[in-house]
DNA sequence: ATGGGCATGTAAGCGGTTACATGATTAT
DNA sequence: ATAATCATGTAACCGCTTACATGCCCAT
């Protein structure tokens, strides 16, 4: 339940209805998301109440339809951490870069877990991209097709892109960690 | 039909039963295509050949199941040329990069035509990479949190690598083509 | 004998898109 | 008048994944 994950997200800052929810995450079109669908949004709703991550209530307004204001429960935010902490090693698709939907959350997370989730991961892309780079070697001495060529080149850039942005995230996290520990012995 | 399509791409090869398809397709993991499941392909053939696209001979063996092989009909052919030239100029989702499932198929294009669509696809990801930078600035000043931030500027990374890559593309188009214009006109 | 490759499919369920359905308010 | 914004949902369909179901051949 992947759209679930990301409404936790959302409501982990504050109560919210449905459609505010749904404004909040068109508004920030980075990871390749499109604006989420009212035939995805509101069903979801339902099955998260229905789990007990969440609960409803109705908010009478004078004009226009009532709003259905979300909260968070304890199994919610239990839900929603299991997601963002929980052990991607053995994910299949190493190409399709979960990852991102996390990263949205990851200020919710310490840290120490968010540099093992990203040592993780770097080295998912690693072995994918030397993956690639031995597949290109074959494509090209079998192949003579310019456009096969260049797609095995396509998926290699994708990985090293992958790879230099975690690292340059990785950097950015343990830079603004350390100078607490450096205060603290100082 | 996305699916269809890409056995339409490997059937105008040559005729082909389902097993040989899908170890054709799973060959070949650069696009991000994991290998194709047999819950997607024998459905995907059996509609197909519903439609006309393709005809089935069952080819006997003398040791385990008989082969089914599939051939292009005309229709299917014509279905699969409307799709490869077909204009994408209108779609929706700019970052979802459909490009990539025809340039697998691209050889079977003149390369007037493939031009035409080069030019496009970079006209469509230029115009996405100038509203995420746009709108990069707005979360940098608004939003002080970092993994937003690189959020961000991973989804123009993305959109700059395919410009480069498209870019990169259509420079080695053109120049294979040309030398033939300036050999006709010596 | 165990597992992998060859070869075909079906069924259940999830995820996602599009279209349908309603209705008030507000801005142009 | 018309369109956009606010606000909720349902229904039909398509695509994809996972698991189920069968059975022979070959190598270790």
């Amino acid at each position: 339940m992947s759209v679930a994950h990301t409404i936790l997200g959302v409501l982990m800052d504050a109560p919210a209805h449905g459609y505010a929810i749904k404004k909040q995450l068109a508004g920030a079109p980075t990871a390749g998301e499109g604006p989420l669908n009212d035939g995805q949004l509101y069903p979801a709703l339902a099955r998260m109440e229905r789990e007990g991550w969440i609960t409803k209530e109705v908010v009478e307004q004078r004009r226009s339809p009532s709003k259905h204001l979300y909260r968070l429960t304890d199994a919610g935010r239990g839900e929603f951490f299991d997601w963002l902490a929980g052990d991607r090693s053995r994910a299949p698709h190493p190409w399709k870069f979960d990852f991102l939907q996390r990263c949205a959350f990851l200020r919710h997370l310490d840290p120490g877990r968010v540099e093992l989730q990203l040592a993780a991961e770097i080295e998912r892309v690693s072995e994918c991209l030397t993956g690639l780079e031995r597949f290109a070697g074959e494509v090209a001495a079998r192949d003579p097709d310019l456009y096969r060529e260049m797609l095995v080149d396509y998926g290699i850039r994708i990985q090293r892109l992958r790879r230099d942005w975690l690292e340059e995230l990785q950097g950015r996290v343990t830079r603004s960690t350390l100078p607490v520990a450096a205060a603290r012995n100082a």
